[in-house]
DNA sequence: TATGAATGAGAGTTCATTCAT
DNA sequence: AATGAATGAACTCTCATTCAT
C-alpha cells in the first residue's frame, strides 16, 4: 500500500526543486545582493510561482544561510580533496589556489554571494560564513602551513595570521572574476606570490 | 546690500552640512549597507529633517557615490603623503601600510562603505570605485614596486599584477577590524608576508 | 464482495473524523477569529494532513457554518432539556442559566467562537447564527416567559423583547469565562438578577 | 521668522487627517473586522494614499488602540456627564441609557468595533479595552448604584457584579443596531427591566 | 480517502522621492 | 535652504484552495 519508490522519487523531486531554487538564489543576490535581490523573482527564475519557495525556505533570511552553507560545505570539500591527493606542502598549496580558481569559475554566483557576504555589512551572514568557513582556514593552517614550517620547505611563522593571510588573497583575487569565468588575475600569479612570501630564503 | 562676508559663512556652512551629511550616511551604510540604509534617518541622524539631505544630493546614489569619491580622495591623498616621505622602496610599502591601518581605524565607517561595495555586488558603484582608486593602485606600482625593482630590492615582477595583490591583502585585511578601531591582524604582520613575497632570494 | 459492515465502520471513522475536525476548528478558531484561524493548521491539529480538510468541509467558510450548526444544536438541546425537567416557569429559569452556564464551561471553545460571532462583523455568520439559535430564543419565550406570564409568577412583559434580554443577559455573562471555565459572573448571580426583573411587586 | 500661526495651522491639519483616518478605520474594521479589515483601503477611503496612514499610526495595531482609545473616552465623557446631570440614582439609570444609545446610534461604526473586539478573541484589545471602560464601569456602581443601595431606592446587592450585568445589558443590546441607527430593542425597554431588576420591593 | 506541494491573490509595511510651505 | 507630510511602487510573507499522486 505504501509506495516506497513513489516516496523516494517524491524525495528526489523535492531535493531537486530546493537545488534549483538555490541556484536561482545564487544568481540573483550575486546580482543584487542579499537585500536588493527578491525573493519572488528568485521563486520565478526557478520555474516555480512566487510563493513555492516558502515551501523550501522559511524566510528570505533561511535560504541565504542555506545558500551559503551549502556552498562553503562543497567549496571545502573540493579544495580539501584537491589538498590531500598530494604530500608536499608546496604542491598542496598549488593544489589549493588552483582548485579553488577552477571551482569558482565553475560556481561563479554562489562564490559572488560568499565574497559579497564576507565583505559586507550584515553580521548575522558574516558570522555564519566565518563559521562554516573554519574548516578551509583550518585546513590552510594545519595541512599546508604547518607540515611546510616542520618539514622546512616554508619559512617560520604564525600559521592562523598566515592561513588568514592567504585565505584574503584567495577569496580577494577569485572574485576578480567576470561573469564568463575569466579572472583578472590568475592561480598562477597567486600562487608565484605567496610562495615567495612563505619561502625560507636561501 | 549683498553681504560678502555673510555669503563666504554661507559657503562654509553648507560644507560643514554636507560633511555631516556623508558622515552620518557613512554610519548608516557601513552598519546596513546601501540598500538596507534609510535615507530619510541618514539625514535625521546628521540633525536635519528628512527631505533635507535632497537640498545636498540629488538621490541615494548620488549621496553614495560622492562618499565614495570624498573618501578615496583622502584616502589616496594620506596614502601618498605617507609614501613619498621616504624614498626606499621597501620603507615606502612600509609606510604605505603603517599609514593605511591607522587611516581605516580613524575613518572606519567610510572604510567599512568601500570595501563592502568593492566587494559588493553593484557594478555601477564598484566601477566608480575602481577608477576612483586608480590613483592609489598606481601609486603602489609606479612608486613603490617600479623604484624596487630597478633598484633591485624587489625580485623581478608584474608591477600591475602585484599592486593588485598587495592592495588586496591591504584591503582585505584592513576590513577586518572592530567597531573600536581593532585590527584582527595588524600592519607588521602584513608587511612581513609582502615583503617576503616582495624580496629577492640571497 | 461488498463489506456491509465494513462500510458502516467507515461511516463511523468519518464521523468521528468531521468531528475531529470541528473540535479542532473551535480551538483554532476561538483563539484566533476566523480571519484568523489557519485552516491548514486546523487540519493538522486534528491529526490530519493540511488538504484532507476539504474532504469534510468545501471550505473554510462551510467549516464555520457547520461548527456553528452542530454547537447550536447540541446548545439547544441541552438547555431545553434542563428546561422541560421541570414545571415551574422559574425553575425553568433556574434551569435554562445553570444547565446553560454548565454547558459552556465544559465547551469553551465553540461558546466563544458562538459569542465571537454573534457580536462579530461578518453578517453571513450572524445571520445564520440568528437562525440557528431561534429556537433557543422560542424556547424561553414560549416556554418559560409565557407560562410564566399566564400563571402570574411573573410580571406583565413582552415576551420577544425579554427573551432578547435574558439571552443577552446569558450569552454575555456565559462568554466572560477563563480557558479553564471559570465565570466571572456564576449563573446564581444572573439568575437572581432575572428573577427580580421578572417577578411581579407584592 | 517662525510662523506660529502656520504652526498651529498645520496642527489643526494634521489633528484633522488622524480624525479622518480613525473615522475610515472605524467603518471599515466595523464592516470587516480587525483581521479583515484593510489598512491600505483605510487610508485610500480617508482620502489619502495607500502609504499615508503610516505617517498617523505605526502599525494596524496601533492604529486599533488609536480607535479603542479614542471611542472608549469620547463614551465614557458622554455617559458620565448624562449621569451626573441628576442626582436620584433611578433617573441616573435612565439617563445611562438614554445617553447611551443615542451616543451608539450616532457612532454606530466605533461603537461596533468596540463591541466586536469586547466579545472577539484578540486579548490584547480586549485587556485594553476592559482597562479603557474601567472608568465607565466605576460610573455605573459608584455614582448610580452606590448611592441607589444607599437611599433605599436600590435593593441591597453587589455593586460590582451588578454594573457588570447592566453594562453587559447595555452593550449587548445596543449592540443591535441597523446601519441607519435604528435599534432592535430601544433604551426604554432596557431600562424598564433594569429598573424592576434593582428595584426594592414593596 | 489522504496527502502535501504548488499556486497566486492579497496582506502589512518600508522608504526614496516630491513639493507646498 | 529647511521642513516633513504625502506618495505609491515594491517588498516579504501568509494562506485558502487545488490537484496529481
Amino acid at each position: 500500500m505504501t509506495p516506497r519508490l513513489k516516496q523516494a522519487d517524491r524525495e528526489q523531486i523535492l531535493q531537486s526543486n530546493r537545488k534549483a531554487l538555490l541556484e536561482a538564489a545564487a544568481i540573483e543576490i550575486a546580482h543584487s545582493g542579499y537585500n536588493g535581490a527578491n525573493i519572488n523573482q528568485i521563486s520565478l527564475a526557478a520555474g516555480f510561482a512566487k510563493g513555492t519557495i516558502y515551501n523550501y525556505f522559511p524566510s528570505k533570511q533561511a535560504l541565504m544561510l542555506a545558500l551559503l552553507d551549502d556552498f562553503a560545505q562543497s567549496h571545502y570539500e573540493k579544495l580539501a580533496d584537491a589538498v590531500r591527493v598530494v604530500d608536499d606542502p608546496k604542491e598542496r598549496l598549488l593544489n589549493f589556489f588552483d582548485a579553488g580558481f577552477d571551482f569558482i569559475a565553475k560556481n561563479i554566483a554562489p562564490a559572488r554571494v560568499v565574497v559579497n557576504t564576507i565583505y559586507g555589512p550584515e553580521e548575522i551572514f558574516k558570522s555564519h560564513l566565518y563559521r562554516a568557513y573554519q574548516p578551509m582556514f583550518e585546513l590552510v593552517a594545519a595541512e599546508i602551513l604547518v607540515p611546510g614550517i616542520e618539514q622546512g620547505c616554508f619559512r617560520l611563522m604564525d600559521p592562523v595570521a598566515t592561513a588568514n593571510l592567504l585565505m584574503t588573497m584567495y577569496l580577494g583575487t577569485a572574485s576578480q572574476v567576470t561573469d564568463e569565468g575569466t579572472f583578472f588575475m590568475d592561480a598562477a600569479q597567486v600562487i608565484d606570490f605567496a610562495l615567495h612570501a612563505l619561502e625560507r630564503k636561501a
